[in-house]
DNA sequence: TATTGTTATACTCTATAACTATA
DNA sequence: TATAGTTATAGAGTATAACAATA
């Protein structure tokens, strides 16, 4: 909620300072915070998290995961180095991720064609099932957070958010 | 990648969409992240977060800890439960953090009057000296990201962020 | 010389569970 | 029994540096 960066007031509402937020909602000054772009954006990210992870079930892949297995399948032969770029990660981040993809069966790896140096990945077909299994997940956790942000709203916060990362890209 | 945030030889206008990471030439398709409003949240903090980064000084405080700062500040007497509560984390996570702000000299503890169990926490002379330090950085920050979504249309921006925050407290 | 992908390694952040000392 | 705070530990996720194979 919106705090009063100057009320000091609080204290006599709350004589035992050690009760400001003892109890669950209990109000605490986000001072400066609350006004920070980049508080709320860590917040509401953070949340959209969690609110996904619950819905697929926390042991299933997580939101990341979801995006490498949307990418590959869109750009079938693009190479781990051009997914770390895209994912704005050190290739060296990707090897792990990947690993554990193969291994749970759901992405393959072949010789590059014309650059053995390279391998090119695509989906399994039972990396594709997985796929669109999660893609259910992942539409009803967007439609959830076009509800809370409003249909018609949509195209502009998303542009917004675009501005964000393209301007720090 | 070295653009540093002061270069204001740096174009803000970015027309194109998906060009986001990879060679000339050779779009990757996003497929249906693109249109997810989860997706692009992340990207937005994770590029928000790296451009705070870098301005403060990699070594420096990140955002959690300049944030764990704020929140004492404002709040002296909150307990290490409490602030856990409000960063939305477990009760076990927010002692290492502490620990630092301690080592650091910038956080420091009494017993709570009333309960021997529980500790309030305070800022030092010198947490706020750093406080004050970080809040120059955290508003110029701030600043960039009031640009580049535009001042006009912050209010409402905020305001969304909020309700995705909230709905899924 | 530069690039691809991997490895080794380390650091941060987070969570669960168990523990202590209180309450 | 329940709570405050700590500890031990584990799991993601990421980064840097170095390496072998290839370009």
């Amino acid at each position: 909620m919106s705090a009063r960066l100057d009320d000091h007031s609080r204290s006599a509402r709350h004589p035992k300072r050690e009760a400001l937020a003892d109890a669950p909602g209990e109000a605490v000054d986000l001072g400066l915070l609350d006004e920070f772009i980049g508080f709320h954006l860590r917040r509401a990210q953070e949340a959209s998290f969690q609110a996904y992870a619950r819905r697929v079930g926390g042991s299933d892949l997580h939101p990341g995961r979801f995006a490498l297995l949307v990418l590959i399948s869109r750009n079938t032969g693009i190479t781990p180095t051009a997914l770390s770029r895209v994912a704005g990660r050190d290739k060296s981040s990707i090897t792990p991720a990947l690993r554990d993809l193969e291994a749970r069966g759901l992405v393959g790896r072949s010789p590059a064609p014309g650059d053995r140096r390279s391998v090119v990945l695509h989906l399994t077909d039972a990396g594709e099932a997985r796929l669109a299994q999660l893609t259910v997940h992942a539409l009803a956790h967007d439609a959830e957070l076009d509800r809370i942000i409003g249909v018609s709203a949509k195209p502009a916060f998303l542009r917004q958010l675009r501005r964000i990362s393209e301007a720090f890209a």
